[in-house]
DNA sequence: ACAGATTCTCAGTTAATCCTCAGGATAGTA
DNA sequence: TACTATCCTGAGGATTAACTGAGAATCTGT
């Protein structure tokens, strides 16, 4: 199975095949928490606050991507991706916008596999829709990434969004799946409610972590209806996926 | 002596560059307890009083980790993370906080593998997360990750919080957990039962030392029902981790 | 605008853990 | 051997963490 440690290792140790993302944001503070987040699993990040500094730095760090937000001081995003393209830079775009402004736009507006996110959104979505993007540009050599994470008799399908305990189709919400995901990923290892709150909850979510407690109940009643169960407690720590014998 | 050099260079091969450790905090009596501690434990360390004392510091001493008070006098915590990360500086920060501050304002700290603690804490726990901390955020050399604490047929894992004694799965509560892992760092050396206290239980316990008796007691009927017995007493000194042969 | 799904809060219940205490056991010593 | 200081451990009550159901609020698609 796939573990964080494993990721960002194998991605530091391949260095050649690092990605490099490039963030454009004005708000520092987001470009920031994207950056730390994304250099945490193991991407090459560059941040710029403005359209202008983008073109800039994108000249000489040639990313595969960029996170692109729309409004920014300059000019907007769709322009400053339009230059890009236009000097033969092959990237991909994913664009960020506020909730409000009008999402048809957007949508008609990305091209090819771009991708399009409202803010305020949460770092595993983020990550997902960039590994993603990153498959259907086809910028990634990245072959060992089937796209689907596995344990035990789990399966999920980061593409059809599908997930499977052994065989049996279980619909999750789109919150139970990007939690499941985050156990996934880390299968294995103990993650604090407040690491899961941070990773799968949306940056600007103010409520405590009882939510969390809540949903892991909602997974348990879809995923650990079968025996045995994965999805445990460890008191006073987190929670943690795992089989029964251990080892 | 076992010093604490040689602990953090037997758990990683080779460490020849001392981690850097900056504690901010304005109650001066909760810096130097963290200070003292981390020194003693082999971390170079420097304290700062307030946010702008840390970003002066922090720039010519470039700590690998920051221990950060989130209630500082001039400005919080995260805003002198924020800045610090802008700055370029590579650096992760484990948060302080006041208990009933609640959680609610945490949210969106563990991101970079960041971490928080609320006060009052316990020194081992501490410790244990910011080794947990440097791990994760890779600030520090060690590629043997191998997050696992042994002696003799012992094993403690501190990602999956499992223990072991020869192979075989040992249920531990939060306490016990940690009084172990302490007796196991200060493996073969006497440790005597106000330092257990000080270390390993909140420091504003003020209960007697019997608790720690009962909780030796606890962990014995959990771990020394294997021979042969590890856990020693050391009539009126205290308590020693310890093979049988030598003495 | 409606129905159904989803998100989130809250509070009662359950269960694990923490801690105190006190009587019994043990080691060292006179 | 007897005495004393020290340590061990079981019992039980207090405390705290986690689980879960119910319902309000919000979102989504028709």
């Amino acid at each position: 199975m796939t573990t964080l440690k494993e990721r960002v290792s194998s991605s530091s140790e391949v260095i050649q095949n690092t990605q490099k993302i490039l963030v454009v944001d004005d708000e520092n503070s987001i470009s920031e928490l994207i950056a730390t987040s994304l250099k945490f699993v193991g991407f090459d990040v560059r941040t710029a606050a403005s359209g202008s500094e983008a073109l800039q730095i994108a000249e000489a760090f040639k990313p595969h991507v960029l996170i692109l937000d729309v409004m920014l001081p300059d000019q907007n995003g769709f322009e400053v991706c339009r230059q890009l393209r236009s000097e033969g830079h092959n990237v991909g775009v994913l664009f960020l916008t506020a909730k409000d402004s009008v999402e048809d736009k957007i949508a008609g507006l990305t091209i090819g596999g771009d991708d399009y996110m409202t803010k305020p959104f949460s770092l595993e979505e983020l990550v997902a829709r960039l590994r993603a993007l990153l498959r259907r540009t086809g910028v990634t050599q990245v072959l060992a990434d089937d796209e689907k994470i596995r344990f035990a008799d789990l399966e999920l399908d980061e593409a059809t969004h599908e997930v499977r305990r052994a065989g049996n189709l279980v619909d999750l919400s789109p919150t139970e799946f990007l939690l499941l995901r985050y156990l996934m990923i880390n299968a294995d290892r103990v993650v604090s409610k407040s690491q899961i709150l941070d990773h799968v909850w949306q940056y600007d979510f103010r409520g405590d972590m009882g939510i969390v407690e809540t949903y892991v109940s909602y997974l348990r009643k879809k995923i650990d209806v079968y025996e045995p169960a994965l999805i445990h407690t460890v008191r006073g720590v987190g929670y943690r996926l795992r089989l029964p014998a251990g080892k």
